[in-house]
DNA sequence: GTCTATAAAGCGATAGAC
DNA sequence: GTCTATCGCTTTATAGAC
């Protein structure tokens, strides 16, 4: 199974951990070939527009990650509860407990985020829609789905730059399991 | 009252707002000559070390900003929940309504955390510690109260995120509204 | 205190051999 | 597909005149 050519896909788990850590304007070229152990005559094969699309197909990939691992399964099971659930355990498993920031947040606070606009916009909005729905067939009223879902999807990003800033996973486990048990009940009107 | 002779106060806010935009690796000295208004021999007269020193001042700076007009208002109002209520206003309107950026939170996802480690922990450390200390004085439990000041300022600083990311303000504000909800009233066990 | 000139290093990107 | 060599540019930082 070991292959000596490289292919695009090999490398871009190791392109998302780079721009995680570095974000876009601080991750170079020189780390990218030391890391990915390709020169840049690869890296350039592999990615003609050069760092710009590397961060364009991270962020698609995270995207599809998402897509089919979190907000699918949000709309499609069953009991709804079942989804949600399984929401917070990927979503923990993703971030490894609060040690992995989001590389799409960590896009959207600095000007990275104008570049990457429409895949940054389109990731937090498909994220927070999905949660809604599920929350609708939960029981929730529209205008509380809404609003939960926003404030869950919101406490997570949250909850990863308190856990960071602490340097401390328990910041980020214990804000999931309150932002969980905000799932089972609506709010009060 | 015009001053001719810069002093380094008056570029530190100027310095705040670039690092906010272009994150600490972003941010160019050329960008910060332009911006400022000073050539490169002023800023390393007031800066000797640079850039580092630049931001250092800045995340000092703010950090001196909250202790001032929300964590000691947040200890010392005789009535919690006017420090509380205070708390958020103040929130509101340092952030700009959401239009702009934790500089705290974004050095706090990417490398530039471990430049700052200290001044980063120690910010986020007092917001929560002063925060939990005026819910305990509302009669929260000591449980409830840090749970709570954890569970609002993660919720600052991921709504921050979220409406950045949506361009929408008005997610950071819907935003503020729930969470300052969640200060009237101790979660249930 | 402010400027311009300059240095040395690193950047993203390209060319061309293999 | 992979490499090395190189280009042109920008970067942070320094030196020295005023």
């Amino acid at each position: 199974m070991a292959r000596k050519i490289a292919e695009r896909s090999d490398i871009v788990p190791v392109l998302g951990e780079i721009f995680r850590e570095r974000g876009f304007a601080g991750a170079s070229l020189s780390e990218i070939t030391q890391r990915t152990g390709l020169g840049k005559g690869s890296l350039y094969h592999f990615f003609p527009d050069g760092k710009e699309e590397m961060a364009k197909v991270v962020l698609d990939d995270v995207a599809d990650w998402f897509e089919t691992n979190v907000f699918v399964p949000l709309g499609t099971a069953e009991d709804p509860e079942v989804g949600i659930d399984h929401m917070f355990k990927a979503t923990v498993s993703f971030f490894h407990s609060g040690r992995r920031v989001c590389l799409v947040g960590t896009f959207a606070l600095d000007d990275t985020r104008d570049r990457f606009a429409e895949v940054i916009h389109a990731y937090f909005a498909a994220w927070t829609k999905a949660l809604a729905s599920a929350l609708r067939r939960r029981g929730f009223g529209i205008k509380a789905a809404r609003a939960t879902a926003e404030d869950v999807v919101a406490g997570i990003q949250g909850a990863l730059v308190l856990a960071r800033s602490q340097d401390d996973p328990g910041v980020f486990t214990r804000a999931i399991k309150r932002l969980q048990a905000r799932t089972k009940t609506a709010p009060a009107a």
